[in-house]
DNA sequence: CGTCTGACGCACG
DNA sequence: GCGTGCGCCAGAC
C-alpha cells in the first residue's frame, strides 16, 4: 500500500528544506545560530552551504522565518543582502538585543545557539511536523 | 542530461 | 593570516 519503494520517509531529500525551517523556527529570541550548525543537526555537516540555500527560500514557506538568526560560522551577516533591504537583518538582531557591529555579531559564541546540544534529543518527532 | 551557481565550511599551501 | 580548491544539496539553464 505505500511504501513499497526503496526509498524511507525520513530520507526524503526535499524534506531537507523543512527540517531547515524547523531547526530555524525552533532559535530562541535573543539567539543566532550558524548554517554550518544546522547542517551538522540534519546530519550533513558539509551541507551548510545547502542550508543557505534553504534560507534563500524561506520567504516562499508560510509564515515568518528567522532567517536573520541565521549567520556563518564567523557570526557574519553574509546573508543580509538577500533581505528585503540590506540593513533589515541587522535591525532584526539588535532588535533582539544583538549588538551588531560592522555586519558582525559582538559575543558571537555567548549567543550561540547549538540545535545539536539543545535538540539533542529531538531530530525523530517534531521535525516540521510539529509533535 | 550536463554544467554552473549559491546566504558555507574545511583542508591545503 | 590569507587565497584557493573541493564537497555538500538543490535549483536554473
Amino acid at each position: 500500500m505505500k511504501k513499497s519503494s526503496k526509498k524511507s520517509p525520513a530520507s526524503d531529500p526535499a524534506d531537507f528544506f523543512n527540517r531547515v525551517y524547523a531547526v530555524t523556527n525552533r532559535i530562541p529570541f535573543g539567539r543566532v545560530t550558524t548554517y554550518g550548525a544546522i547542517a551538522a543537526f540534519l546530519g550533513s555537516p558539509q551541507a551548510a552551504r545547502t542550508v543557505g540555500w534553504a534560507m534563500n527560500a524561506s520567504h516562499l514557506q508560510p509564515g515568518f522565518v528567522p532567517a536573520h538568526r541565521v549567520v556563518n560560522r564567523q557570526g557574519l551577516l553574509t546573508g543580509k543582502h538577500h533581505f528585503r533591504y540590506p540593513s533589515l537583518m541587522q535591525e532584526l538582531l539588535e532588535s533582539e538585543g544583538i549588538s551588531v557591529i560592522n555586519d558582525q555579531i559582538r559575543d558571537f559564541k555567548k549567543i550561540f545557539w547549538d540545535p545539536c546540544k539543545e535538540l539533542r534529543g529531538i531530530k525523530r518527532r517534531s521535525i516540521a511536523g510539529e509533535s
